[in-house]
DNA sequence: CTCGGCTGTGTACGTTGTACGAGAACGATA
DNA sequence: TATCGTTCTCGTACAACGTACACAGCCGAG
């Protein structure tokens, strides 16, 4: 048994995050490369050609810059993702939480879903390493629900429920958009057909005839805002009629 | 690059001769490979050791087999990792949907749950290609909402609306050890240690104060079970008031 | 016994992440 | 101004990856 084979690089106790390295203001007079300008860089080439298409060297070819030159500032490919996503949370606008828990809570989840939607390839991005400006999302809704008289660890469960169905919905919706293009489907009317007939031979096996059936007669099928409201508000009246509040 | 001879027979390191192979002729008995075969040795690597360590030259390798070979029966790794998505969805089990749609829906939700953390690394493996064992779910959902009068699209929603949570929270909780083991944390001590000390760094910023207080305040915070049954019942708490049923 | 068609093999190419050491630009010192 | 140490950047190089392509051995049908 080949048991406890490590993949990931040598970091020890003395392992600073990127974020602490970013503090120290760039001890650089010289520095053509900031990770700044390597995150805004590399998002736009993800979010124009997916996230493939972000190569440290085609990075590097886009910044001008050799090949190597950016891991001077990043100490791999990692971390370099983890300077993405941060950089997309930080065009998320969060409400300051005047409006009640409620109105709060579901414009955050609008909100999170509108960026998401943005810069697709974050979901597929993220593995759940806490960014500055992602601790701002729990932050903001802490914040709303304060003063409600909920204990630390139902406060927690709810910002965890509601980001969990966000992040839940938006994937699934993503890796939809994502698959039709990955089939190479991209009007609206080759998809659809090219999905029926991926999904004719399964219906044909009749081992789903309930999905066959709502399937043919759902019609709200491609209103993905509808569906992620519909989801959220269930969620929220989840949430208040449990907590009574 | 000129002067690519071909060296001597006996130059090769452990070759054996022309003659000697020719004298045992079969050491490949017919057809060791089926679909079926490769999925469950790549689901076996993908467990022991991760996704990354699922590589078309491994597999061949655990298959006792040419690189090349799994070729014939899978058109590229993208079609691999559909086939180990849908190995995993085999095993789970399903209820007959006889206990009414509630019960039947957090069961359901409960043993994804069970199987996703089994297989940590199929959150990440699936960019939404419906499967067949993967469209038992919605089935078996739709079958124990059938008869309460829902239309389609209605029910559709009060599906995605499960799955959304169900995959978010694995997703974030499954991401989460992902993180540690990455990080080399391997004991729970460890993990508290390493991720307090990143935290420290994050929380001294003075940005976080609501984050800050819920986090030292939260008791269940590792009991990733009562976290997930809390935001589920929530879901379905919502479900219910949304829909009167 | 021959022969066409599967099934597995061998080799090769282009691309990836990144280790490593040489080189170039700077501030401080002499 | 000349020199030095430090810091940033580059060029090269390598192992590993996915997979294209042509081939070889075995099977059952004729």
């Amino acid at each position: 048994m080949a048991a406890q084979e490590r993949p990931a690089a040598s970091e020890d106790k003395d392992h600073v995050s990127v974020w602490e390295r970013l503090e120290q203001p760039t001890p650089a007079p010289r520095t053509t490369l900031t990770p700044l300008r390597i995150a805004k860089v590399a998002v736009g080439v993800a979010d124009a050609e997916g996230l493939d298409a972000v190569t440290m060297r085609r990075l590097a070819t886009e910044l001008g810059v050799a090949p190597m030159a950016a891991y001077r500032y990043v100490t791999g490919k990692d971390e370099l993702l983890e300077l993405m996503v941060d950089f997309v949370y930080a065009e998320l606008e969060l409400p300051d939480g005047k409006e009640g828990w409620r109105a709060t809570m579901r414009s955050v989840a609008l909100r999170i879903r509108e960026v998401l939607l943005r810069h697709s390839w974050v979901t597929r991005a993220t593995w759940c390493a806490p960014t500055p400006n992602q601790l701002a999302v729990p932050e903001a809704v802490l914040a709303a629900l304060d003063g409600l008289g909920l204990d630390a660890d139902t406060a927690m469960a709810v910002y965890s429920t509601l980001t969990a169905y966000v992040h839940g919905a938006v994937d699934t919706e993503v890796g939809l958009t994502q698959m039709l293009r990955v089939r190479g489907w991209s009007t609206r009317e080759e998809a659809r057909a090219g999905l029926a007939s991926q999904m004719a031979w399964l219906m044909s096996t009749g081992r789903f005839p309930m999905y066959a059936r709502y399937i043919s007669e759902a019609r709200r099928k491609d209103d993905q805002q509808w569906q992620f409201e519909a989801g959220l508000d269930s969620v929220l009246d989840g949430i208040a009629a449990r907590l009574s509040i």
